[in-house]
DNA sequence: CACTCTCCCTGAAAGC
DNA sequence: TGCTTTCAGGGAGAGT
């Protein structure tokens, strides 16, 4: 589910409970992906939020006390903010009670998220923050950047949008979705993409994740509620999850590439060698 | 080092 | 209908 636009519409979600203070933390589940740390409890409990902001599909929750919390959500994880009257549901895993009746919910049916908790200023001392490359919506993003990660790669594009470590926060879905707006097949290998296609998918990452975030902005309920409702941008997905339907006439297929589902249409899509 | 594959976990959906 | 298999939006770590 999260990609950045999830993490981005969640983290604007969440942002109610900037200056509120922890007064209780209660961990259901231990073991996610990494275990919770046990200090969680005895870091923030008592300490007020200062700001909540993401690096990638990180989300950090920064309290006054200089501890971060840093959670990611995995396949199937998500925020939920409850009220006073709330019932506990299956899968939630840790959650924050703060003053005036608020409680965040950590869900995840398959546990693949993780909760670290981190001094503020050694955020970056995290290998798995510090290794990542420029965020996707980040306007550091070159294509000389790119073309410098990618111009001996014999990987398909579509693997390289999913690489973290060149360009953070783009997952499987909008990978499909960004390849198709750029008119370029996944298939096509790192150092065979021209100059101006590696332009045109910066310009479609660019176009498809804002637009995913305004979707998502838009249906404001959604997310203050935090019900699991996806937002509104499945609707607008083009290809993604459309094997056998067509564009204009022209079939969209489904391939595995890397073991994970790619969704394109080839006759729009072309690769550069086959022309 | 670069690339590829498996695995972590649960449940919905598809297959039989 | 009910049982079995496949697959899912992420990413680390092992293997080649």
């Amino acid at each position: 589910m999260p990609e950045l636009p999830e993490v981005e519409t969640t983290i604007n979600g969440l942002r109610i409970l900037k200056n509120k203070k922890v007064i209780k933390v209660k961990v259901y589940t231990k073991k996610l992906r990494y275990n919770i740390p046990d200090y969680i409890h005895k870091t923030i409990t008592g300490q007020r939020i200062k700001e909540i902001n993401r690096i990638a599909k990180y989300i950090l929750i920064k309290f006054k006390n200089n501890i971060t919390i840093i959670i990611h959500l995995g396949m199937s994880g998500r925020l939920k903010i409850l009220k006073k009257n709330f019932i506990k549901e299956k899968h939630d895993h840790l959650m924050l009670y703060f003053r005036d009746n608020y409680v965040l919910a950590l869900n995840d049916t398959r546990k693949f998220s993780f909760v670290d908790v981190v001094e503020t200023e050694n955020i970056c001392n995290k290998k798995y923050i510090s290794s990542l490359g420029i965020d996707a919506l980040s306007n550091k993003l070159s294509a000389d950047y790119i073309y410098g990660k990618i111009h001996k790669s014999v990987v398909p594009i579509k693997q390289i949008l999913l690489n973290q470590h060149i360009v953070a926060g783009i997952g499987n879905i909008y990978a499909s979705e960004i390849l198709f707006d750029a008119k370029i097949s996944p298939l096509t290998l790192g150092r065979d993409l021209l100059a101006d296609q590696i332009n045109q998918i910066i310009k479609s990452i660019k176009k498809i994740l804002k637009k995913a975030i305004r979707y998502k902005g838009s249906s404001i309920r959604d997310y203050r509620s935090f019900d699991g409702t996806l937002g509104n941008f499945q609707s607008n997905f083009k290809v993604y999850g459309k094997a056998g339907k067509k564009i204009s006439s022209y079939e969209i297929i489904k391939i595995i590439q890397y073991g994970r589902t790619t969704y394109f249409c080839p006759k729009i899509q072309k690769e550069q060698n086959s022309n």
